[in-house]
DNA sequence: GCCGTTTTCGGCCCGACTGTTTTCAGTCG
C-alpha cells in the first residue's frame, strides 16, 4: 500500500472511532474529508511532508492533519490514531460496517450489552438481551441478523460494466410501466466511476404508486429495503442495491443534480447557494426565507430554478458541467463547459487481439467490426512470446502474422489495418522482441503482464524504460490492475507522465471494465501535464468493442478532450505520428 | 478539524424512511 493509501485508511478509521465516541460531527467530517483527499491524490504525500505549509496549502488539510501526516511519514505511526484505537474494542469498527448499524447503535450495544466484535454480536443476537435496549425491538434485531448474513457473503462494489448493463435493463423495465415518463439512472453510475456502490434510478410518472410497486416486484429483487412514497430501495439477488426516486416533473433537474452527486460537489453547491441567499435541495433552488419547520417545497415557495440542471447552475452563476467531472476537483471554477471527449470522437482502435494469440476474431473479422464501428484504422496487436498463457507469438510467427495483416490491408477496403503487437514489458523494463523486429511493426503497445507485485521504485523504473523506448507508441494498461481482483503496480505517475511527454509516447486508458487502467485520477494528472492519451478496448471478441464507452467516461472523468486523444485524431495525423517513431 | 473579498471565532448541507415511539432518533445517501 502506498503512503497515501495508508494515511487515507488511518484518517478514515479515525473518523469512524470519533463517530463512535460521539466527537464533534464537524471534526469527524474533517477527518473523512482528509481521507478522501489523500485517496484521490496523485502526488506521493510523503514528498510534501518536509514542510507543513505544502500540506496546509491543500484545501481541506489544516494544521492538525498536516502534523499527523508528517508524524506518519517520519515515524510510521500516528500517536493520536493509536490512542483512538486503544480507546475502543477494535472489533467495534467491524460491527459498525454492518448496514443499518451506525455509531449510536453500536455504542449502545457496546456499553449496555457488552458487544465488542462481530463474534460477540452473533452470540448475543439470539439471547433476547438486545431487544431490551432502548429503541431496539424485534424488527431491528431481525434486520441486524439479515444484514449480518448478507455482509458475510457480500462482495465488493460492482464494476462499471456490470452496473451499467443492469441499470439499463432496469430503466427499460420501468419505462414500460403505465404512466412512466422519464426514467434514467443517476448516482456514481452517471458520473462514470469505475465501481458502483448502488444504482440510483430517477423516474417521473403520472402514476407514482404503479412504478414504485413495479420496481419493488421486478425480477431479481431479493429483498425490499425501503418502501416509501417517493423512495424505494431493493436488494437484488446479485447483492446490488438499487434505489428508485419518484420525482415531480417540475423538479427533475434538481433531482438529477442531487442524486448524481458527488456528495462533495453537492455540498459545495449548497454552500454557494447559501452565500447567495438561496438554498438548494433535491426539489429545487429556493430563496432562503428564514427558519421554518417545513422545507420550502412543502410551503409552496416558488423555486428560482428546478426543472433543468442548466438553469440551476446558471442561477448559481456557474456553468453546467458534465456529470463525470462533478467531484469537487476544480469543476466549479471553470468559465465554460469543458468540451470533453465523446464516444463518436473515436476513430481508431489501436489495441486488439486475433486468433493468432488469445483473441476470438480472425484479422478479417476484426477489420470488419472496426469498420462497422466507423473507424478509419484498426491495429492488430497480438501478444508477444512471453505471454505463454495467451499464446503469444514467437518472432517467426509474428513475421508471418505481419504478412497476413499486410495482405488483409491490401484486400479489405474502407479501413486501414495496421500490423502491431502488444509487447510484454519484462520486470526490468526490457521488451519482449528485439528492436529489429519491433521496427517492422506499425504500432507497438508495450504492456506489463507479469511481475505485477514489484515495488513502486522498480515498477517506475520498468515503465519509464518502456515509455522511453524509441519504438514504443503506447504504454498499455500501465498498472496492470484488475478491479476487485488485483491491485497491480503502484508506479510514480508523475515520473511516467514526464517520460511520456519527453518521448512523445501515449498512455493508454484500457477500456475493458475489469481494467480501466489508467484510472480517472491518473488521466486527470496526465491531461493536466499535456500528455497524449490512447483509449483502446483491448478487444478479444467483436462485442468487446462495446467496452469503449467505459473508457470514454473514464477519460471524461480525467477531463480528456479529443485533441489529446490519439484515437480521435484524423487518419493522416494519427498515421504520421505513428510513422515518426519509425 | 477547517476556514475566512463580511469573520482568527463561530460557524459548518439536506431530506426520506424505518422502527420504536406517541413526536422522533438513527441511518443512509
Amino acid at each position: 500500500m502506498s503512503t497515501n493509501a495508508e494515511l487515507s485508511h488511518i484518517f478514515n478509521e479515525m473518523s469512524k472511532v470519533l463517530q463512535l465516541i460521539g466527537a464533534n460531527p464537524f471534526r469527524i467530517n474533517a477527518h473523512a474529508n482528509v481521507a478522501r483527499i489523500l485517496k484521490d491524490m496523485i502526488v506521493d504525500v510523503a514528498e510534501l511532508a518536509d514542510d507543513p505549509a505544502k500540506l496546509t496549502a491543500i484545501d481541506g488539510i489544516g494544521a492538525g492533519s498536516a502534523k499527523k501526516i508528517i508524524e506518519f511519514v517520519q515515524t510510521g505511526k500516528v500517536k493520536e490514531y493509536e490512542e483512538l484505537l486503544d480507546s475502543i474494542p477494535r472489533g467495534l469498527l467491524d460491527v459498525m460496517a454492518i448496514p443499518g448499524l451506525g455509531p449510536k447503535t453500536v455504542k449502545l450495544m457496546w456499553e449496555k450489552a457488552g458487544i465488542t466484535s462481530l463474534a460477540t454480536l452473533k452470540k448475543k443476537l439470539n439471547s433476547g438481551q438486545l431487544e431490551k435496549l432502548p429503541r431496539m425491538g424485534a424488527k431491528t434485531v431481525a434486520n441486524i441478523k439479515e444484514s449480518l448474513a448478507f455482509a458475510a457473503k457480500a462482495s465488493q462494489r460492482t464494476r462499471l460494466g456490470e452496473a451499467m448493463i443492469l441499470a439499463e435493463a432496469i430503466v427499460e423495465f420501468l419505462t414500460m410501466v403505465k404512466g412512466a415518463n422519464r426514467v434514467e439512472y443517476a448516482g456514481s453510475l452517471r458520473r462514470g466511476l469505475d465501481t458502483i456502490g448502488d444504482i440510483d434510478i430517477l423516474a417521473t410518472t403520472t402514476n407514482p404508486a404503479a412504478i414504485s410497486t413495479a420496481f419493488r416486484a421486478m425480477p431479481g429483487v431479493q429483498k425490499v429495503l425501503a418502501a416509501g412514497e417517493t423512495k424505494s430501495s431493493v436488494r437484488l439477488e446479485s447483492g446490488v442495491q438499487v434505489d428508485l426516486r419518484v420525482i415531480d416533473e417540475q423538479s427533475f433537474g434538481a433531482a438529477r443534480m442531487y442524486f448524481t452527486g458527488s456528495k462533495q460537489h453537492n455540498v459545495v453547491l449548497r454552500e454557494r447557494a447559501i452565500k447567495k441567499g438561496l438554498r438548494l435541495n433535491e426539489y429545487g433552488l429556493f430563496p432562503d426565507d428564514g427558519e421554518h419547520d417545513e422545507p420550502p417545497q412543502k410551503r409552496g415557495v416558488k423555486p428560482v430554478a428546478a426543472k433543468t440542471e442548466q438553469a440551476i447552475y446558471a442561477a448559481l452563476d456557474l456553468v453546467w458541467v458534465p456529470p463525470e467531472v462533478r467531484e469537487d476537483r476544480g469543476e466549479l471554477d471553470v468559465r465554460e463547459t469543458p468540451k470533453l471527449i465523446e464516444l463518436d470522437d473515436i476513430k481508431a482502435e489501436l489495441h486488439a487481439h486475433t486468433i493468432a494469440s488469445d483473441g476470438k476474431m480472425t484479422i478479417d473479422e476484426l477489420a470488419h467490426e472496426a469498420k462497422a464501428r466507423g473507424f478509419h484504422t484498426v491495429a492488430v496487436t497480438d501478444h508477444s512470446r512471453s505471454s505463454i498463457q495467451a499464446n503469444g507469438l514467437s518472432p517467426k510467427r509474428l513475421r508471418e502474422h505481419i504478412d497476413a495483416v499486410r495482405e488483409a490491408n491490401e484486400r479489405i477496403k474502407g479501413i486501414t489495418i495496421l500490423a502491431g503487437s502488444e509487447v510484454d514489458i519484462h520486470a526490468d523494463g526490457r521488451l519482449d522482441y528485439d528492436d529489429k523486429l519491433l521496427a517492422e511493426l506499425d504500432v507497438v503497445i508495450a504492456s506489463p503482464h507479469s511481475a505485477l507485485r514489484q515495488d513502486a521504485k522498480a515498477a517506475t523504473r520498468r515503465l519509464v524504460t518502456a515509455l522511453s523506448h524509441p519504438l514504443v507508441h503506447v504504454l498499455g494498461h500501465p498498472t496492470g490492475r484488475l478491479i476487485n481482483k488485483r491491485e497491480g503496480l503502484h508506479p510514480d505517475l508523475n515520473a511516467l507522465i514526464q517520460a511520456a511527454l519527453e518521448h512523445d509516447t501515449a498512455l493508454e486508458i484500457n477500456a475493458n471494465y475489469q481494467r480501466l487502467d489508467l484510472r480517472d485520477i491518473h488521466v486527470k494528472a496526465a491531461v493536466d501535464a499535456g500528455a497524449l492519451i490512447a483509449i483502446n478496448t483491448d478487444a478479444h471478441t467483436p462485442d468487446n468493442f462495446d467496452f469503449l464507452r467505459y473508457g470514454i467516461v473514464t477519460a471524461r472523468r480525467g477531463w480528456l478532450t479529443p485533441k489529446q486523444c490519439i484515437n480521435a485524431w484524423t487518419k493522416q495525423k494519427l498515421h504520421s505520428w505513428l510513422r515518426a517513431k519509425r
